[in-house]
DNA sequence: ACTGAAGTGGGGGAAAGTGGGGAATTGGGG
DNA sequence: CCCCAATTCCCCACTTTCCCCCACTTCAGT
């Protein structure tokens, strides 16, 4: 599993370099092939190869003729790409993603279980304070039938 | 699978030029044969022509009674149109098509599981937006009993 | 301080994208 | 039946982008 967040470079090129303690384990399980793709709430994810065809496998049998299920398909599907990283464990972003996402230079690379999440900086941190901010995940969570989990 | 999506530009004689990642893989797998037909969010579709096929059948084999189903089938079929690569990997789209998707210059070429869509590129962009846009695809999915999706 | 690994930057070469000319084929009209 | 026009196909050439490799810098650990 993957967990905690670094703060990496994108350099002019839009390459992003992936935190070293990562490069071992994505080289054995993946052979250093990712996929990223888009996220609705305006960042990347980023995923193992494999992790990710199970995903794909999941969406694409969907149903065909349902808007939803397509328009699922064509935002996720539709937007992945397939990325390696390089011999210095720097993997290329695409330009449209790298717009998606606002990403610029300083790029928080969020370990999330079974893959990763690649925020704009200043969006991560502001994503942060309002998680904890007045409104309350407490509440939230109630709300959604979450109350239950035991942390 | 295919996946993602590549901006092309098409020529004034109508050329479209298959992201060259994906040429080997259909050379391959359909001896550069592929079928293009339209779908009903005025895109067009790109098979394989094996894959076609398997489509095909599975439409003509609809009651012949139902008028949805004679429908789709004058849709999907009567559209269809047989490609194939030239030597720099191009395909020829007929006039017909090209007018039926609006597309002139700029085209997404994108990846989608067994095919392709093709997208006039700022149809495309308005679609990924509307897909983020204020009611969400998560709710959207929830209704369609998709929410317990894990990505 | 020294050494090795990680981070960063950049240049060159190959390949992909793009455009256009001309031959060949097809279809329609005289 | 023939000819002309329009479309398609094949080939060639140029431009641009991207990818691979190398080198330098920075940092941390011994």
């Amino acid at each position: 599993m993957f967990r905690g967040v670094f703060i990496v470079n994108l350099d002019v090129k839009g390459r992003l370099a992936v935190p070293a303690k990562y490069r071992e384990r994505l080289q054995m399980s993946c052979n250093s092939r990712l996929v990223v793709t888009v996220d609705r709430d305006r960042c990347l994810l980023l995923y193992p190869e494999p992790e990710w065809e199970s995903i794909e496998a999941k969406l694409s049998a969907l149903p065909a003729f349902d808007n939803t299920a397509r328009a699922i398909q064509r935002l996720y599907i539709g937007n992945a790409q397939e990325v390696e990283m390089d011999a210095q464990g720097r993997i290329l972003l695409p330009q449209y993603l790298r717009d998606f996402a606002s990403l610029d230079k300083r790029v928080a690379f969020v370990g999330q279980g079974s893959k990763f999440e690649l925020w704009d900086e200043p969006a991560w941190n502001a994503r942060n304070e309002a998680a904890l901010g007045d409104a309350g995940i407490g509440e939230l969570a109630t709300a959604a039938g979450l109350g239950s989990l035991t942390l």
